[in-house]
DNA sequence: CGATTCATTGACCGGGATCAAGAACCGTGG
DNA sequence: CCACGGTTCTTGATCCCGGTCAATGAATCG
């Protein structure tokens, strides 16, 4: 969590001192498609996923499932909800998950006595736009086979970026129906460019096990290109943690 | 401008004060389809659209323009840009547009002395994700006639809600090609469905000027649910402007 | 070790893209 | 007022990506 919203920049040892002291609080495992908030409702708290892989996903009329982001360690899921009345879409975990829990009126006074945890909580919620923002473009605009691609690498990325994985191997554990969902596909289809991305070298996957073996490649089926992320602070000084779990990716 | 936070919550004379002078110092006429500001930038103003109409968007390696979103009177176009580096879009106007630029301090001040009128900002920010995952759900799950029917419907709405129009009658000055880049379609296509559109008696088109004949009968075909706009503090109250406005629409 | 979920394969179909050409609608200048 | 070049809108013919339907393996799990 702390990784995450160093992202945007270092933050005091106050300030880390007191996520930690928040999130350690309250904690509870969900396991895998377990709904965390559901739409329409109204929680007085907010949640952050720690560890697993949530999602932000709508149900359509007819029973569809939209996903619309995922969640990966760290992100907040309704940061929002003191601001609105209530949820529109819901939030599950894909897999079994541990998620924190800060009451709204705590959340407040962090927000308003501590700028730094401020800035980066806007930023977060920035940063989701313009994730939001690409998507809109890969939907439109881009190809199954680009768009399953830019899914794999933007989850890539994003674990990366949060220190949970070094190398291009990591746990993905959601099926090729929760992925036909993420991107507007069909599980059938969704199998079919799969395979053809591993006949073309660029991931192999073990169980829920996922390696990305030609980073590049796959980038470069994605039409990746990372600045939307904002990720240029952290990322840009090779000096820095997240810059050099970065590094060559973006 | 004002319109458009009070959709959120009144703010006190005070705060309606501020912003009107704010927005009044420095205004600029744009003509249709000129760039208010450009992916990569970074300026020391946020802009806010006054009349006419713009988009973000982006372009893409091939050419192409993807629209991702429909800037009405009273909307922000980059109050994010103290946080972040730079736009990862950029902004342009379709129609002949009055747009107010406000320098980044005063509006530092104004969000930090101003209570109010940052809480209204920041539910414009979460009403602009909420337009963002609609669209993908748009994009993702319905047809080419519902996507182009729901983008009717919203800026239908949205203008509504700012009291830019009192009938089903709106000034919509955009080429179809732009509707096309909105909604990732072809021109063509975008040809034929609104003529299915005329057709089955859901709007009609005088040059710029648009008719929603059958205001019912299109949200239908949008499959149009209001709910992600967060209009329900303003609009649920029929003693509201706000409220007023929207009648029988959402 | 059945039962249920998940991955895979094949045959077929259709919505929307693509290509191309003509018509209607501009703003502009003579 | 009309002639013009350039957008924008329309229409038709054709093609292909990805959806649909259905059946079979392969995993996973009480």
């Amino acid at each position: 969590m702390i990784k995450r919203m160093e992202q945007y920049m270092p933050l005091p040892e106050e300030d880390r001192r007191l996520l930690n002291e928040l999130t350690s609080d309250r904690q509870r495992h969900y396991a895998a498609r377990e709904d965390i908030i559901r739409e329409g409702e109204h929680s007085p708290d907010i949640h952050i996923v720690l560890s697993g892989l949530a999602c932000r996903y709508k149900l359509l009329e007819n029973g569809n499932r939209q996903i619309m982001a995922f969640l990966v360690p760290g992100d907040p899921c309704d940061a929002e909800i003191f601001i609105l009345k209530h949820m529109d879409h819901s939030i599950a975990t894909l897999a079994p998950s541990l998620v924190a829990s800060i009451s709204g009126s705590k959340m407040k006074d962090m927000l308003l006595n501590r700028p730094g945890i401020a800035l980066a909580f806007w930023w977060s919620t920035l940063q989701d736009e313009g994730i939001l923002r690409e998507r809109i473009i890969d939907e439109g605009r881009r190809d199954a086979y680009s768009r399953i691609a830019y899914m794999i690498y933007e989850v890539l990325i994003r674990m990366r970026a949060v220190g949970i994985i070094d190398d291009q191997k990591f746990e993905f554990p959601i099926t090729q129906t929760d992925l036909a969902d993420a991107t507007g596909l069909t599980p059938v289809h969704v199998n079919r460019m799969l395979q053809r991305m591993r006949d073309e070298g660029l991931i192999s996957t073990e169980g829920k096990v996922w390696t990305v073996l030609d980073p590049a490649g796959l980038r470069n089926a994605a039409r990746f290109d990372a600045s939307y992320l904002h990720l240029d602070r952290a990322a840009d000084d090779p000096e820095s943690e997240a810059g050099k779990r970065l590094k060559g990716l973006i």
